[in-house]
DNA sequence: AACGCTAATCTAAACGTTTCGATCATGTCA
DNA sequence: TGACATGATCGAAACGTTTAGATTAGCGTT
């Protein structure tokens, strides 16, 4: 800029006027000033810039696993939102793992990120210490954090697996493997609630030997299952509480010798673009992806459009079940409709 | 770090010395500062250290759609990379539009990246111009563009794609038809140059009704597939050139009454984690997404590291075909052979 | 002619670091 | 005792912007 001002001869000061729009410049010199700007080929420094207004217009967004169709769609949704206001997103990916999660924020804040979205693991004590004294707008996503007071969009993850439980009893089964997640992300808590929600209004006892853990991975899934595949009492149906794990569930009903859904029923979490042509075609809780990123990015943006003081807002989002064929009817129902 | 100086009672340069190890500082004047900095609980501030260091320790990095699995797994190799060295990754999605792509590089540029990740599409002449001014590596993923002569990583798409036809036409099949991305980015062209040069070497002729062009989204593939199955000679079996477009391919099948592979064989280029299980199990070309997406960060690294002079280096990976069954044997062949 | 008003422009301080060169004890050696 | 190296610390300039306040010029009023 310095030297655009001496080429044009005039001072910085005008240069700074003129590119922002922030004082009137006389037509004279504002032609000076663009040839000047053109010759040289100056482009404004966004860090010097960042650093005198305080402000970065960069968002910082961490995920556990970008790999996960749904957080994939998710942060395709939310780059764009902020693309077109203008703003860049830094990208973490935090892979579950509690420790790095924590550097990774850190990370973001340390290059003054205006605003934060957290999909985030584990309680909320570190996160709340960070994110108070950073002072920085954040928004969680997907999963709530105990002690972080703040704007969240999360899914109504109880009543989506209550929906799909129930669907499963409604087609006549009565043992219902399930495998969670583990427990340090709050979405686990509500979908277990959900499930235990519909055996128990159903009438249904809870088997403890029928209810899994694994870590969100696809050999998860697979171990899981070979588990409840493997009790004397096996169950006739399979709900898997997240994405990737429901891949190996099917790997290891494959690799045990059975099929889906003609010797057992499988649903999951989380919807798959191709889940309509491939077989089979596997009944699933779709979540409103678009959605969630759209209102994720708008109370973000919101923030930082300046509305500082309004209370927390919580959006909770439905689910939809998306009933395909892999789940079939049992015992007396069977009788009566076609499979 | 003023704040922090005054409290220990020292100057802003001896913090500076100490934070930093750049110089040795007594024990006292350390115990002093440590206590001070802990007491405000000071965090250097990145920005006005990358003002005046010149460097920002963050990547840029953009890719045409992050939903599409191949370049999902690679965005992750690569940001879990540049995390373990240190560097924040700003990550862009480009929706394959030219225009908002350039601008978002300039955005990126603006930010003052250390360095740059770019599958691109289109030609270089813009991107090599921005590149150009702006003296920064850059490092081109997938796609090479011409004029722009730097790093590159990409796959040997001719070889892989001349392997899939080779094999359709080794287990009979006479009539391909073939589903390409637009022209515009060069992998493209190069896989067409596998196709013909497979029907070639079997002494096939090359049809031009039997190649369709589609923008690489789903409904591109169902709109092309849907073309290619109402021709009078139809083609017993169809290669697509990308990922999102062969879902379209299996919903156009479906749809006329068709089944895979019974009527009609599909392949596809890029693998899905989940084809082993989900039938048809597609017999696909996978790319070494680990390995490229480790390669790109390296080749990038070491740029930041310092070699900047070293001639451009072009690495290219070779792609794995994994044979599965969705692709049927033909004629004189399916009789020796048990389908 | 003296005055105030407006519009255009400039000067200089700030943002929070890093770093060069200067300063100042302290101890060593002739 | 004076000269001198050594090590620790500091002062101040610089990075490239923005912006408050000062300055100037032009012009209409009284």
């Amino acid at each position: 800029m310095l030297h655009v001002a001496e080429a044009a001869r005039v001072s910085v000061a005008t240069v700074s006027a003129l590119i922002n729009r922030t004082a009137t410049v006389s037509p004279e010199l504002s032609r000076r000033i663009e040839q000047a700007i053109r010759d040289i080929g100056y482009k404004r420094n966004a860090i010097a810039r960042s650093l005198k207004m305080g402000t970065t217009r960069t968002i910082g967004l961490t995920v556990p696993h970008i790999t996960n169709p749904f957080f994939t769609d998710v942060v395709s949704v939310i780059q764009q939102a902020f693309d077109r206001a203008g703003y860049a997103v830094m990208l973490c990916c935090t892979d579950e793992h509690l420790n790095t999660q924590d550097d990774q924020i850190r990370l973001l804040l340390d290059r003054m990120v205006d605003g934060l979205i957290v999909a985030r693991v584990g309680d909320g004590a570190i996160l709340k210490e960070i994110v108070d004294d950073a002072n920085v707008p954040v928004v969680l996503l997907d999963r709530v954090c105990q002690g972080v007071d703040t704007d969240t969009v999360v899914l109504d993850n109880q009543r989506a697996v209550f929906d799909a439980i129930t669907y499963l009893i409604d087609l006549g089964h009565r043992r219902i493997g399930y495998i969670s997640g583990s427990f340090d992300i709050s979405p686990m808590h509500d979908r277990m609630a959900g499930y235990r929600e519909a055996l128990q209004a159903a009438g249904l006892p809870a088997e403890p030997e029928l209810v899994r853990f694994g870590n969100f991975h696809e050999v998860d899934g697979y171990n899981a299952t070979m588990q409840l595949l493997s009790l004397h009492d096996r169950p006739s149906a399979i709900f898997s509480a997240n994405n990737p794990m429901v891949i190996g569930t099917m790997k290891a009903i494959r690799d045990i010798g059975l099929s889906c859904p003609e010797d057992i029923s499988v649903a999951c979490f989380d919807d798959f673009p191709w889940s309509d042509v491939f077989r089979p075609q596997l009944t699933t809780v779709a979540q409103p992806v678009q959605a969630i990123g759209e209102q994720t990015a708008n109370l973000l943006l919101d923030r930082l459009a300046g509305n500082r003081d309004a209370p927390p807002r919580k959006l909770t989002l439905k689910g939809r079940l998306m009933i395909r064929n892999s789940c079939r009817p049992l015992g007396a129902i069977a009788q009566s409709v076609s499979v």
